[in-house]
RNA sequence: GGACAGGUGGGUGAGCGGUUGAAACCGCCGGUCUCGAAAACCGGUAUGCCCGCAAGGGUAUCGAGGGUUCGAAUCCCUCCCUGUCCGCCA
């Protein structure tokens, strides 16, 4: 949520920085919100005033009852101050109402340290000249992915793993949970699939992308993301715990991609069902920026032991989440299919999410709460994974070679 | 799915429709005492919004939303959630 205060105590920055998305349409929304919010405390200050008049009408009411009862003109005149309240009441809660309901739809404002075009920030590993088979004709020949299956079962875009391929499925998850509790601190989660309306209100993704997602007739939302279920678990809470505070999940993610086709359809390249193994965090404002480089590590740490070269690129203002305030992508090298596969996104969302899910903490014992800092990456997403391990680790026999980190999740060295 | 019982502050738990943001206890913070600690005692301990440079003031909040009333934590309605039993199941 976009800081309302923030808002009426600079809007020339907040406009500025919001103006980076490039969406022309924010200027009119933040138009609407302004006049909105000035509305509403305006009508507030007098709704106020009136109240106080009923309060302190109250208590002498109270031991007039008591000693002797109200005269009627006295009831008449309460009776009519209470009509007024109604009304005042009636007109401030449709404002905000509607005030809430813009606001929910401005996305968050970028960073100054956000580039106008994407940059390269660094990359590992030498890629392998473009050229060897892609995944899909690997992963047929071995047996270990069944597309056609998958589309008879549901659709297309829903892939079968078969055989050693579902193995290297639960080989990854299990190595990538491993990795993130044992030796980066996280917390192991595992949270419902489906979630609440306002959970996914929460982290951004209702209500403006509705159409991304699934949803049930219980009206229950299929996760997107472990990053919903998982932020949410503070929600309406301070924090009592220390910060920073990271936990890992597994979970399948669902994603309706609406308007997608025509577009990277091979394969499994984007596909409305996938695993993730998904890290979040929480922490002081302070301390995000340095908790964003943190977090990019863990997820960029799963790439390097999968001996799978990477690149790490900042996205620029005009392309990224609508509650990130920055990401960075990894993107592992396919020479199957010649192209960088975006397998993380890693994103702080400042105080976006927090202020949604009401999510802050106490910084000292007595001090005011604070919204907390949230952000998450992906730590990571397994079909680009398994698509760039498949075509970099490929053999010329048409075998695929499992990198030594993974074989003793998988329980062999080679895929054939 | 059916039948009951409940939802009050960080926790437990009181609260005749009337000056209740809400007793008490626990916890937490500070202080006294102590060489130090414990115990004991004293004091302080919610959050949002609005106005204000601040000090401070106003207002709201007892699951949520409506309603009755001069006045609602307390009465009525709807919804949500939790617990117990039954049914069904993994």
């Amino acid at each position: 949520m976009i800081d309302l205060k923030l808002l009426r105590a600079s809007p020339a920055q907040v406009r500025a920085a919001l103006a980076r998305r490039g969406d022309p349409s924010l200027t009119r929304l933040l138009d609407e919100i302004e006049a909105l919010d000035m509305k509403r405390r305006t009508l507030t200050a007098q709704l106020d005033t009136l109240k106080a008049e009923r309060n302190d009408a109250a208590k002498s009411d109270a031991l007039a009852a008591k000693s002797g009862g109200l005269s009627t003109a006295t009831v008449a005149e309460r009776r009519k101050l209470g009509e007024r309240i109604t009304g005042f009441e009636s007109e401030l809660r449709q404002i905000e109402t509607t005030l809430e309901a813009k606001a929910l739809f401005a996305p968050n404002p970028p960073l100054p340290d956000v580039p106008d075009e994407q940059t390269l920030l660094r990359s590992w590993g030498t890629p392998a000249p473009k050229g060897g088979k892609p995944h899909w004709e690997l992963a047929e020949t071995l047996g270990v992915l069944d597309l056609p299956r998958g589309a008879k079962l549901a659709g297309s875009g829903f892939p079968v793993f078969m055989g050693l391929g579902a193995r290297l499925a639960r080989a990854l998850i299990n190595f990538m949970l491993d990795l993130h509790t044992r030796e980066h601190g996280y917390i192991e989660v595992e949270p419902p699939f489906l979630v609440r309306r306002d959970v996914m209100t929460g982290t951004g993704q209702l209500p403006k992308f509705e159409d991304d997602v699934y949803r049930t007739t219980d009206d229950l939302f299929l996760v997107p993301t472990a990053e919903v279920p998982v932020t949410n678990l503070h929600r309406d809470e301070i924090i009592d715990r220390p910060l920073p505070l990271g936990y890992v999940a597994y979970t399948p993610c669902f994603r309706r991609e609406a308007g997608a086709a025509g577009k990277d359809t091979r394969g499994l390249l984007r596909i409305h069902q996938f695993d993730k193994v998904e890290l979040v965090r929480f922490c002081r404002a302070a301390d995000s920026p340095a908790e964003h480089e943190r977090l990019t590590g863990h997820a960029e740490e799963v790439l390097r032991r999968l001996e799978l070269p990477y690149r790490v690129a900042v996205l620029p203002a005009n392309d990224f989440g609508f509650a990130a305030a920055k990401t960075y992508d990894l993107e592992a090298w396919a020479p199957g299919v010649g192209q960088w596969l975006e397998v993380s996104s890693s994103s702080t969302f400042t105080d976006f999410q927090a202020r949604r899910a009401n999510i802050r903490c106490r910084p000292r014992p007595g001090e005011k709460p604070e919204f907390v800092h949230t952000l998450n990456a992906s730590g990571v997403a397994l079909p680009r994974t398994i698509a760039a391990l498949l075509e970099t680790h490929q053999q010329s026999d048409g075998s695929v070679t499992v990198p030594p980190a993974l074989v003793p999740y998988v329980g062999t060295d080679r895929i054939a």
